[in-house]
RNA sequence: GCGCGCUUAGCUCAGUGGUAGAGCACAUCCUUCACACGGAUGGGGUCGCAGGUUCAAGUCCUGCAGCGCGCACCA
């Protein structure tokens, strides 16, 4: 046992042990040792970007998982922690397309896809571990030697394996269609990754001549021949308008950059103020140089009520527009570049401008022409690229969809929350291992809900991007001259056999195929492989099972142990911002190709903000960085109050006084244990049943209390209550009362009892180190080698780390008859307590400083053995303590009650019965109300009759204690007179 | 528009129909030999509003308001 310094310094204590935890292998997963006896438990880490820095949503995140897998291991099992990083496509090409502009001003073009995917690589190799080392530096016990990087080798492969089998169910397939194109990063999005913002705008209203219209046209609704308009109930109406004998339509839009684009004007077909001109044609303002007479058609997605109920069709830029331009059979005009600026078709005065520049130039020019009847400020929402944040582009184009697989089973196996599931057979944790049927709970449960509506809605999942970084679409296509010769082309590939999948589109012959060597042969013979990489997501959500091993290969996959043992995985902790992204389609793809969910549980953390409820983000410059946090107070310190503030589901408002907070916990862990060592003798001594005074029993059976709570909230998911049961325990059940109690022993002068005592002390603080490590891993394995509870044990159970130390159990029935523990010591011991606080509250009451002695008395009302007696007067920081049955206290003494007896504090010299009189009248008030509120509900007829026996039995044993209270008051204040 | 969450002490939040809780902050006292990153004591709450169910509601139900989030979306 070495000597414990004063104050608990993290820096040398945390690096030591993490550094122990790596050379013993402490965290490396052993399928082998997985049976019934040792059941497996795994997690994988949500892979962080391989281009990311640490945040305190990472230490959120992963604190819950090295915590689940700590208690797991010391609970018995067989831990995998699987950590990994994510290649991030867009975030990480970036970021090194910046570095190439900023050291070489050259752009991925001067380097060419080769070379500049090189870069790329060499940037990962330099930059890519930092976020790994960091979660290191907060104690996570992830396997690292099966750490996983979703570019691998044989990641990829696994990845390319699930593109040509979903290309061969006919599930994944090529279209021309809208896509939600990002101008700068030029490339397609997937729904998800586009936000809606509201935009403040303008709408601009421009008027379009009908070039054909009938002679006589009909009464407009709303009375106005030929005004534009016509106020009604306040509201204002449109329709058509004659002027010089020419009849126009006003339209109302928010982007006049894009008329030139239009292929239509439609109306709904219900309208009655154009029904006439369904049919007609329309002349189309821009460009200029290019009116076109464009149709008016009759299609019900327009709104009658919204602006003037004529809607301008541009089939090319806008989603709806598209799709009416599909029952239409209206032509595209594409007037955009792919970089968002204007084409060639958009006219002479918009060619070359950026879109907003163009929208702006656009209105300009409609006013100049007379087109522009008004503009109105205007808010709209607006999808923005999630990655770019600037506004998305609908945009016809070519791209690779899926139609998603595994949906049916994806939404039956989450329990839907809502109903009377309480956390009887939520999964497994807390050691019980519950069968699920194959189903999967979220916690909390209310995500189920949004989970299930994704799914009941969702759209074929646009997969392809137009990147560099990424995996590249294992497709590789050959034109022909002629359709046959494709065919024949087709044919040829059969002599694969499965490994490739192959088609005709046209005269282009397609070749899917994840095999290595065919791939080779393709190139070789002249094939073109697929410029677009695939969404990072689509190599993510193979994520539980391609880090595995899985191949592909039924039979090979049925042999693999780390699959046998470790999937399905037991918890997933993630945030639920990628609920749609990640965790849907993970499950969706553990049923197809693993046949089961990929995990049991998913526990979704909250967001962390900062104290003023704002998120946190590197422009605002509040978020601080963890790594500076663990530096200042300890990666421990930084876990319990990060947990301490996180409620299940609950948003987090971080505040680095929590931090302070963890930090003057383990200090005063730290202190505790040093008070421990200091009093020395035996480590881990018999506790003797026949010396346990109340104090003792008390601690025990609270420390017994404070491991069913934890085991409780374990089961819940609820970690802020395991800290919150863990803090209460600790401070101010242990330290508070037990250990100054126990300096009554320390300073006796019966040898026996006081090593009883440490004995007691080591049981607890044995039983405490162990529930404390899950969540303070460094400080609990410093203390544990410190205190010497190392010595003893087994090896593999505690004696070489307290990491896989058993878990404490709650007390049998046995164990608590052996030692006597009964709720009547627990009584005494809070009546002395109870009798504890009112002594000291004379202190403040009369102004007696804490540091001067003073003497009470206690007239007791029964027997009070003598150590009782001296941990009250410790307690009391008295200097004596007279426990007298015939005790008369000097008038005006002030005085207290508890079952004990009544205590007095005879202040000589310092008597002041007006203040002691003031004092007690004070509390009679006090006494009288609660009396009062007691009887009132007594004297209820309803609530006597009705309320269930125990109820009721209580009610009128409070009103007795209040009622003996009161007389006791009025005992003392009449000694006053 | 649909859905979800939140509203309890100055702040951040627990709270399981039966005597309103914690941490921080605040006030007073104390460097007493584990800890001032500490100890002791205390003040502070019409539990968002309005109804309802119940002997009993912070807790269950309905409605409303405010805040936040998600989904959808009209140019």
């Amino acid at each position: 046992m070495s000597e414990i310094p004063k104050a608990y310094e993290p820096q040398s204590v945390e690096e030591k042990w993490y550094q122990f935890w790596c050379a013993e292998g402490c965290f490396t997963a052993d399928p082998a040792r997985v049976s019934d006896q040792r059941p497996g438990y795994s997690i994988v880490i949500p892979p962080p970007n391989v281009t990311g820095m640490l945040h305190l949503g990472h230490v959120l995140n992963n604190t819950i998982q090295d915590i689940l897998a700590r208690k797991a291991r010391m609970d018995g099992r067989e831990v995998l922690w699987l950590p990994g990083t994510d290649h991030a496509g867009i975030a990480t090409q970036v970021q090194v397309e910046k570095a190439l502009k900023r050291e070489e001003k050259k752009t991925k073009h001067d380097l060419g896809r080769e070379a500049f995917l090189e870069r790329v690589w060499a940037w990962k190799e330099k930059h890519g571990g930092i976020i790994i080392q960091q979660l290191k530096k907060l104690g996570c016990s992830c396997d690292w030697t099966r750490e996983r990087f979703t570019m691998d080798e044989d990641y990829s492969r696994c990845v390319q394996k699930v593109f040509v089998d979903l290309y061969q169910k006919g599930l994944i397939y090529r279209g021309k269609r809208m896509v939600n194109w990002c101008p700068v990063s030029q490339t397609a999005l997937s729904d998800e990754e586009v936000e809606m913002k509201p935009q403040k705008g303008f709408l601009w209203y421009f008027k379009v001549e009908v070039a054909d219209a009938p002679a006589a046209p009909a009464a407009p609704v709303g009375s106005g021949e030929g005004t534009e308009s016509d106020e009604r109930d306040g509201k204002v109406t449109y329709g058509p308008m004659v002027e010089d004998g020419k009849t126009c339509l006003l339209i109302a839009t928010t982007r006049p950059e894009t008329i030139p684009g239009d292929t239509a004007v439609a109306v709904n077909p219900k309208d009655p103020r154009y029904a006439h001109l369904i049919g007609k044609h329309v002349i189309r303002p821009l460009p200029v140089e290019n009116q076109a007479r464009i149709p008016i058609v009759a299609d019900e997605h327009i709104d009658i009520e919204f602006g003037t109920g004529v809607l301008k069709v541009t089939p090319a830029h806008d989603k709806a527009d598209f799709d009416i331009g599909q029952r239409h059979q209206l032509p595209a005009v594409d007037v955009l570049n792919p970089d968002g600026t204007m084409n060639e078709l958009a006219g002479a005065d918009l060619k070359g401008l950026d879109r907003f520049e163009a929208r702006k130039v656009a209105a300009a020019k409609l006013a100049e022409i007379g087109a522009l009847v008004k503009e109105e400020r205007y808010e709209n929402n607006v999808g923005f690229s999630q990655r770019a944040d600037v506004p998305i582009e609908p945009r016809l184009s070519e791209q690779w969809f899926l139609k998603y697989p595994g949906v049916t089973s994806a939404r039956a196996c989450v329990e839907q929350g809502g109903g009377d599931s309480g956390s009887v057979g939520g999964g497994d944790v807390g050691g019980k291992v519950v069968p699920l049927a194959g189903r999967m709970r979220f916690h909390p449960d209310r995500w189920a809900k949004v989970y299930d509506h994704w799914l009941s809605n969702i759209q074929d999942w646009c997969i392809s991007r137009q990147l560099w970084w990424g995996h590249r679409i294992p497709v590789w296509t050959k034109t022909h001259a002629d359709e046959d010769a494709a065919r024949a082309s087709v044919e040829a590939l059969t002599q694969h056999g499965p490994a490739v999948v192959a088609r005709v589109e046209g005269k282009t012959a397609c070749a899917a195929t994840a095999v290595g060597s065919v791939q080779e042969s393709l190139v070789g013979g002249g094939w073109i492989q697929d410029p677009d990489v695939l969404d990072t997501w689509f190599s993510s959500w193979l994520w539980p099972f391609a880090t595995m091993g899985w191949t592909g290969d039924p039979a090979v996959d049925a042999e693999n142990p780390m699959l046998r043992a470790f999937y399905p995985t037991s918890d997933l902790v993630t945030g639920p911002d990628i609920i749609f992204f990640w965790v849907a389609r993970m499950i969706m793809a553990g049923y197809e190709w693993m046949g089961d969910l990929p995990f049991r549980n998913v526990y979704f953390t909250g967001i962390i903000r900062d104290k003023q409820g704002r998120k946190m983000s590197k422009t605002l410059g509040n978020s601080p960085d963890p790594l500076d946090l663990i530096a200042k107070y300890g990666a421990d310190a930084l876990r319990f109050g990060v947990m301490r503030s996180a409620p299940l589901g609950q948003d987090v408002l971080f505040d680095e006084k929590d931090v302070e907070l963890g930090r003057n916990f383990c200090n005063k862990l730290w202190n505790a244990c040093r008070f421990r060592q200091l009093q020395g003798g035996e480590v881990e001594g018999e506790i003797d049943p026949a010396l346990l005074g109340s104090d003792d029993q008390w601690i025990l059976l609270r420390l017994d209390q404070a491991i069913r709570e934890i085991d409780e909230a374990f089961a819940d998911y609820k970690f802020n209550e395991v800290t919150a049961t863990l803090y209460r325990f600790f401070w101010n059940e242990f330290c508070d009362w037990y250990l100054e109690a126990a300096k009554a022993a320390f300073q006796g002068d019966d040898p026996a009892r006081k090593a009883n005592v440490l004995a007691v002390i080591d049981f607890v603080l044995g039983h405490m180190l162990r529930v404390f490590h899950p969540f303070l891993p460094f400080i609990t394995e410093e203390l544990w080698h410190d205190l010497g509870y190392a010595e003893d044990l087994p090896e593999d159970q505690g004696g070489k780390t307290i990491m896989v130390a058993h878990w404490p159990k709650p007390f049998d029935e046995d164990f608590k008859v052996h030692y006597g523990l009964e709720s009547t010591a627990e009584q005494l011991a809070t009546a002395k307590y109870d009798l504890v606080t009112k002594g000291r509250n004379f202190r403040r009451e009369f102004n007696i400083p804490a540091n001067r002695k003073v003497a009470f008395a206690l007239r007791p009302a029964g027997r009070l053995e003598s150590h009782e007696a001296d941990v009250i007067r410790l307690l009391l920081n008295a200097e004596t303590l007279e426990v007298n049955p015939d005790y008369v206290p000097p008038k005006g003494t002030p005085s207290a009650h508890s079952p004990l007896g009544e205590l007095y504090l005879p202040l000589e010299g310092l008597i002041d019965v007006e203040a002691e009189k003031a004092r007690l009248t004070k509390e009679l008030a006090k006494v009288a109300v609660e009396i009062q509120k007691v009887e009132q509900k007594l004297g209820n007829e309803n609530f006597t009759s009705r309320a269930p026996a125990p109820i009721l039995a209580e009610h009128h044993q409070r009103l007795t204690d209040w009622q003996a209270r009161r007389e006791q008051i009025k005992a003392a204040l009449e000694c006053l007179i």
